[in-house]
DNA sequence: CGCTATGTTGAACGCCCTCAACGTGAGTGG
DNA sequence: CCACTCACGTTGAGGGCGTTCAACATAGCG
């Protein structure tokens, strides 16, 4: 299904995405080579691990995970997608992708064809330079997780997690209390625990009140003893 | 201390770092921008966690680590870092650095003061692609370290480091056996784990004649069974 | 030669995993 | 409307991987 396209200019998610430092004038170069939106349903896929470059996307809406799956069958989360990302570039020419982009919800994109966007970035210095921002931003989150993984025992990674979806979410303007598509199985493949323990750390948490999770609603009861547990600086 | 520049057309590393699709020509343009080259010392920083924007680096010579601090004491290394990387850069202009870097040996960087490169960036598509690029590589390796921390056991986790390491330091044409300037705390501070269970581990390694660790000096003995143990796919 | 950082080895503890059973809610089809 | 199914979450018991604490080598360096 293919939502008809609309204009650049009155993007919604346009400030948060690579397109944000660009001119009306520079937005219309834009929209004259990206094509149609395209919805993709949950559980669907944008990007395969091992393709080989198909083309670039803005999500628009709804929420996607980035993940890869290791020879034994483990999956590892590498992030949480909110929209206003640029995803499926790769750096080497040629190479195959190295992870995967699944749906977590119904997800609106802005399909951008890998050739002309390359151009385009070539041609467009402001645009290049925010798609090299946001790619250094995303290395700085993957760092934050690293720390998460490597130094944080299961309750200060979930403390952290939480903290961290309920920031972005509301830098990106979402309704509260979030509506987190995510399973405790979710939870434990991107912090590296098992369904089982996350179940009992959240429950924890819960009954310290200091946040709220019923149903997928997350409601944060008390930020700063949430940003303490998450050993956030 | 500060060796006296040469030119880039001669720079050794040229062709591992974002000059590297650059002519002759526009190289010239970077010579115009950059500084001498520094060296620092063992031990010394060129970055610090919390501090704004000085200059971009790249790294010509010798071993740099990115690492932060949590609250807590613990230290998270992010990446170890060999000659051809770019360092400094913050994506949000104005924002403090979120992590540190520490010169592992003696090393040499190549100095490029901030304002001039950004400009630069922007009056040379290629030298923004290949930043991007940059960038977006980056990223891909913080999300392997990711799957190391948060799906790999001890074993795996350091058989997977040194089998990067071998293949970084390969293809960035040093000298084999490689000499790690490593201790097993870096290691442990890298991978999540004590440097007590790193040295039980690399025990493990050696005695099934993997990898052999005298010294510093990293040799692979049994390559293929090193990428087994390191679950690469 | 002594000092300090680093690496090794042993023993006991604990966080998280594994296995297992059960509860719950949404969706489906009768 | 109910029975059924299946995914998801909860709770309990036991075990293992890695930690912690501690003692002792070993090596680099003044």
């Amino acid at each position: 299904m293919q939502p008809a396209p609309h204009s650049c200019v009155g993007c919604l998610v346009r400030h948060q995405t690579i397109c944000a430092p660009l001119t009306d004038a520079q937005l219309r170069e834009v929209e004259a080579t990206r094509l149609h939106d395209q919805l993709v349903p949950r559980g669907g896929h944008l990007l395969r691990s091992g393709e080989r470059g198909g083309a670039f996307f803005t999500v628009k809406s709804g929420w996607v995970m980035l993940y890869s799956l290791l020879p034994d069958g483990g999956r590892q989360i590498h992030e949480f997608v909110l929209p206003g990302a640029f995803l499926g570039f790769q750096p080497e020419s040629g190479a195959v992708l190295a992870y995967s982009a699944e749906a977590l919800t119904d997800v609106t994109v802005c399909v951008l064809p890998r050739e002309g966007t390359v151009r385009l970035l070539r041609e467009v210095p402001e645009l290049a330079m925010s798609f090299a921002c946001t790619a250094w931003h995303a290395q700085a989150h993957a760092f934050q997780q690293q720390a998460s993984l490597g130094r944080r025992n299961a309750r200060e990674r979930i403390a952290h997690l939480l903290h961290d979806l309920q920031q972005r979410a509301r830098q990106s303007g979402m309704a509260e209390p979030v509506s987190l598509p995510l399973t405790q199985e979710h939870i434990g493949d991107a912090l590296g625990l098992t369904p089982v323990h996350v179940s009992r750390t959240l429950k924890a948490l819960r009954d310290d009140g200091i946040v709220s999770t019923s149903g997928h609603l997350l409601e944060v009861l008390d930020s700063a003893r949430l940003a303490q547990e998450a050993l956030v600086a």
